[in-house]
DNA sequence: ACTAGGGGTTATAGTAACTATAAGGTCAAT
DNA sequence: ATTGACCTTATAGTTACTATAACCCCTAGT
């Protein structure tokens, strides 16, 4: 059924993922052990493959590995209610729109920091008086 | 002139930095060496004060400690141009806006997620089928 | 058959910016 | 004299990789 079709490298360009990362991934436990060739090369089937690209977009949406290790094991449990997932995206949505609010406060002071350079010398630059000093 | 009045913790006391932060940026040479007291301790000027406030208003604007390293020698030579600042400043504003990008993207994938769960099992799961799938 | 390339394999160290731990020295107060 | 809160150093751990070294395998060309 589950033709092993893939070696480590051909996985990675299918996935985007580079094949040390793969290597990476399994050593930590996020995927399990591949099966191995005679000559003792990794080999991927198709469900490897969709593993992999769940890992992926995961990545993608700010998890972190081990949050990911949970999703799976979550995912894996077919029968059983997705709560758990969509609490997962909850926490996941509050982190990045937390995130997110750090870096606009950044983008501000960083917008009103380049509108008081007026190209003089350093030491009438508002900006490093800025950094320096007040509050 | 320079009194030499805090110790370690009470610098990190005023900054808001922990000791242990502020050991380390020294050891990387971001701060300069501390004077020491008799017994070993390292003491603290309110010129230290001040550098170390500017490494932690920086840190705030999301500097590398490298850019870091790169502004504080910048801001050093009191009688050249500023162009080099407001240039580093402007390069963290772009970077910070990319990283907006990004986590305005995720933000919208999650809420995306978040709102096709039907809270039924992970079977029917669409957040775990559209982690998994398409795309 | 030999060899060169482009895979694959492992283990180890390095990255950023800290945090945690251990094992000990110092200082002010009781 | 001893407690407790501070200080000192060195080392290891964190996250998610990347880089390096040293070696093995497989296929294609001569």
């Amino acid at each position: 059924m589950s033709e092993k079709s893939y070696t480590v490298g051909r996985l990675a360009e299918h996935t985007g993922i580079k094949p040390v990362t793969i290597r990476y991934y399994e050593k930590i436990g996020l995927l399990p052990r591949a099966t191995r060739s005679e000559s003792g090369y990794r080999l991927y089937s198709k469900a490897d493959y969709s593993r992999l690209v769940f890992v992926r977009r995961s990545r993608g949406l700010g998890f972190s590995l081990d949050d990911i290790r949970e999703l799976l094991s979550l995912a894996d449990r077919q029968e059983e209610s997705c709560a758990g997932v969509d609490a997962k995206v909850e926490q996941q949505l509050a982190q990045v729109r937390s995130r997110l609010k750090d870096l606009r406060a950044m983008e501000q002071e960083l917008e009103r920091l380049s509108a008081c350079c007026e190209g003089g010398v350093i030491m009438d630059c508002r900006i490093i008086e800025t950094l320096s000093g007040e509050a």
